[in-house]
DNA sequence: CGTGATTTTGAAGCATTTCAACTCTGGTGG
DNA sequence: CCACCAGAGTTGAAATGCTTCAAAATCACG
């Protein structure tokens, strides 16, 4: 059809967006295939051609920049202009509860929190994970009511912030409204993204892909990266991810046998990565072999 | 836990789309099970205990609001507040090109739009899909380029609209900012239950609520239901659910033996929905099948 | 009317789910 | 301190739904 148009821009993307890798890896990724340590010899169909094009560009992590600090900015401009309240919060705290009037937005300022939607016949669904300067409740917007519950997953500091104040703050500081539009699309692309990897991936792409995102989000945040606990169950990543939570344990020893990740001293709750480097040449290799689902 | 709110929402909604029957079947869904015709005898496991809980509140079509003609609102607000080009396109016209900077939002007065993400390797991916009163290009605004291509399906007229002189007008008119959010929020909103959908159900069950709710979005603009062109081939279709073209295509022989579909007669690429609730009723006892990918 | 794209259909392969058994861990109380 | 338990995690074997591969049928279009 219009194959040249979309042909042209898929170079012009190429070129674009290298995206995904962190600015704490220079460039030396030159190591192009992995291969799994003692895999069965013909367990797995031998990979298609190699080719050279971009890294998926997936952030599995909720609103983790992709480099930089950017919500430092986004924190000093609410500090100065929009009134809030600073709730501190242990594991397991309350920011909000799905389907309660819609009335704050949430800036976390400190620890994680994990956004549930409360599925029907008890099946709840993880629906996100946020970190430092991540913004949370922007699906309660529209429909006027909040979209799903969110809980402090450590110790963590939200600001909530009225949504009516906020407006009316947006609306004189424009590097605000800028900022709270960026935050808004930004969430809309990531979410597409993830979309995109859980149709494309494999169960262990996507595991890896989860497991690299997070430990390049503490590792922006200046956290330990070889060492950290995840604070979330099998059956959680699993609902995050789309699989069941015996296929995510596979996963994990799968990829700790190959030595991309490695657990922790106190039980396998907790884990380290590491290399982020072999972590991201996984995950493009296997998606290499596995290349479903897209158009032609 | 608060699966009285969710029920009764399900209630409303289920309610709320009679859509339209081509007269031959009138009104007799009250047969709350599904049942595939010439199964073979053990072919599927029995179905669990039957449940009752709420329909899954997925929306596979862009920005199709739940009920009633919202749009109209948003469409006068911007005629009166913002200063726009209107421009004709006919079916393949751009309104978008992928990697471009961001400048516009689009806003879809007439016909169809689809979105493409330009993919790696050639392999294309259909982002979503736009009806009449549909926002276009919310994801380019975090990166400042355009994050995919956006096509006309068919005769169409969009609406594109200076970002920077949108944000001054809603700065002065605060019904376009909440209108400008709520569109972002519902978009947020409806790509989460796209992705929640894309885990739980199963391929009949996806294809099924795609043609549900692409019928439905239809019916609210007065369009006919009962025989439609989908302007879309099996690959294109199978993008967008996270499917292969074969498994598409499966998927609609299945549920045209079913009688939940019908094939149009100038070829299999149209195709009408005798009765919505039929189809609905179905989705639900697929979901009630599968349910894998849930915590607990 | 032929050529290429789209669609359908069948058969085989495979990744993930399902089901089931077992281990590990932390907590509680005798 | 140990027994005990429940929840979380691991691991294996079988089932299954989707993909892959291949080929035929149908449609679109010059």
């Amino acid at each position: 059809m219009d194959a040249s148009i979309r042909n042209n821009q898929a170079a012009a993307r190429a070129g674009s967006a290298p995206a995904s890798l962190p600015g704490s890896e220079p460039a030396r990724q030159q190591a192009t295939t992995f291969a799994w340590p003692q895999a069965a010899p013909g367990n797995r169909r031998p990979a298609p051609t190699p080719r050279v094009h971009a890294p998926a560009p997936v952030s599995y992590c909720g609103n983790v920049e992709p480099d930089g600090q950017p919500w430092s900015g986004v924190l000093a401009l609410i500090e100065e202009h929009v009134p809030f309240t600073r709730r501190r919060l242990r594991a397991g705290g309350v920011v909000q509860i799905c389907a309660s009037p819609f009335k704050h937005l949430h800036i976390l300022n400190l620890g994680a929190v994990k956004t549930i939607c409360p599925g029907a016949n008890g099946r709840d669904q993880l629906i996100d994970l946020h970190l430092k300067g991540d913004w949370i409740g922007f699906d309660g917007i529209a429909s006027g009511n909040c979209a799903c519950d969110a809980y402090a997953m450590d110790t963590s500091e939200v600001w909530s912030l009225d949504y009516i104040s906020l407006l009316g703050a947006a609306s004189r500081v424009s590097a605000l409204m800028v900022a709270l539009h960026a935050a808004m699309s930004g969430q809309l692309a990531r979410d597409r993204e993830r979309r995109l990897a859980h149709d494309t991936f494999s169960a262990d792409a996507r595991v890896a892909e989860f497991v690299r995102v997070w430990a390049r989000a503490l590792d922006q945040r200046h956290l330990r990266t070889d060492q950290f606990a995840l604070r979330l169950t099998r059956s959680e990543i699993g609902s995050y991810l789309g699989m069941t939570h015996e296929t995510v344990s596979r996963a994990f020893t799968r990829l700790e046998r190959a030595g991309l990740i490695r657990f922790g001293l106190r039980g396998r709750r907790e884990l380290g990565v590491p290399s982020a480097q072999a972590l991201a040449e996984f995950v493009r290799c296997e998606v290499d072999r596995t290349e479903a689902c897209t158009l032609q």
